[in-house]
DNA sequence: CGGCGGCTTGATTCGAGTCAAGAACCGTGG
DNA sequence: CCACGGTTCTTGACTCGAATCAAGCCGCCG
């Protein structure tokens, strides 16, 4: 799993990148390092530069507030950019950090080689493409955040991880996070976040497991209300509230990929 | 100050564009047109092969929940882009509405004309960094939205307008918003956004008027840790807390603008 | 074996939501 | 000019979700 571009691939690929594009940007991707979790992948205020790529494992994006606190914005998977922001609009956002939640395998794109993918209008596009996909992300969060219980909040956090996992080829059910790293980016406490994951244990929904493992996302985005379309997701993903019935509508196995 | 382009120009010239790109895009912003306030200017779903322009006036970007009630997650001040996202991920994001919060003047940029804009490499990248702002907004509204006080939380967002507003050469302390507008942008329910704001106005920091006017700015940026570098703010509007002491520098006045 | 970081659980507090009812502020029409 | 209806703003009383404080527990690693 890691050490390989796939992920990065069927990224680029479902941002509209075609074959050509594709082999060029891969070709940028150089001097791949390995972090270990907890670690950072980048300091607050560093890369200079360049851009971080993951390539595997699992990584988020934070910023500290005035009593030293994490708070996650944006949770990494593998195929995603760390610091697009740093090339686009550098040294303003100096207060991110990128952190390795798992052991991890990234790499850079130095800002010289992004120049010359830039000329490529279609790779132009899928860079910024990829930002708007962020920023979707970031919309949904936001009107999913400020109101809503934290069962809904807790739900829809992890049906969106496992959704862009699914979008990247990793269907696994399980997710590599900590209830602290939930706790973070969810804007809860690590208490109220335990005793959230508990009832949706006693739900089935998750397994009784002491980590993240969904059993049944049918059910998991019914109570987050997940629609996934934000994320670009072709199809499934989708619940869909008719009246008030318990439809559910996609999440039929590994959704395909790869539109272009 | 309605039907002028002087706000667009602004903000494309301090997103990167140079004067030839500046004369191009100002081409393309065509048939301009009025909405009255509280009125839609794109119903959510629509808007198909065109971009929109803020002019003049104040608008927001919002989602309807199941319960039909409105969730604002962005404002829009003159120079704005409403609906990139329509142009770079369409059909996805169905469910964004924009709705003008005072009468307002917009404008449209053709999809045919953006991709003869985008010809332009400076331009494709000012566009990309439009994206970027956007998403850096709503970074800095994830963190500081979920945790943290009704008086941060608030303090926090009247800054974020003035502050934007400024960049785009509108000066005035006075915002054009009702309570109900701030509740449902900060997550909040109006009756105690209404107890936030009486906060707000007994500290002196609000006019007592019964419409949104900052009268002690230093103060709201201090109550709300307010730093506007995420805002590309050149400087001034930064609240430096070195230990415990109340120091607040910047908000000298007017902040100039207009690097390129 | 001992320590440390993450997970659980209970008790208590508090910020913010909800419900409810006035009051002030329009714009409109008689 | 004033009466009316609607929308926004205010204020009060009550409720509840989630934070905080405080232990105890479990599993892992040195």
């Amino acid at each position: 799993m890691m050490g390989t571009n796939e992920s990065l691939s069927l990224k680029l690929q479902s941002l509209g990148a075609d074959a050509d594009d594709l082999e060029l940007a891969l070709k940028a991707v150089k001097r791949p390092f390995h972090v270990t979790a907890g670690a950072d992948v980048i300091r607050a205020g560093d890369s200079a530069g360049r851009t971080t790529v993951l390539l595997g494992g699992m990584a988020c994006s934070y910023k500290r507030d005035e009593a030293g606190s994490r708070r996650i914005f944006s949770f990494h998977h593998p195929g995603d950019f760390c610091d697009l922001h740093q090339f686009v609009l550098p040294e303003r956002d100096g207060a991110i950090g990128v952190q390795a939640l798992t052991d991890a395998v990234v790499a850079v794109i130095d800002h010289r080689d992004m120049d010359r993918l830039l000329d490529r209008p279609k790779l132009a596009v899928a860079f910024w493409r990829a930002t708007m996909l962020e920023a979707a992300i970031y919309r949904e969060r936001l009107t999913n955040s400020s109101r809503g219980t934290a069962l809904e909040r807790i739900a829809h956090l992890l049906c969106e991880q496992l959704a862009r996992r699914e979008a990247v080829g990793i269907s696994g059910v399980r997710l590599p996070l900590s209830q602290i790293d939930v706790a973070d980016a969810a804007g809860l406490s690590v208490v109220h976040v335990n005793r959230t994951i508990q009832t949706l244990r006693t739900l089935n929904v998750l397994s009784k497991a002491n980590h993240f493992e969904a059993i049944d996302r049918k059910q998991l985005a019914y109570i987050a209300k997940f629609d996934g379309r934000y994320l670009d997701m072709p199809r499934g993903w989708t619940v869909r509230v008719d009246k008030d019935r318990f439809q559910t509508s996609g999440c039929d196995g590994h959704v395909e990929h790869g539109r272009v």
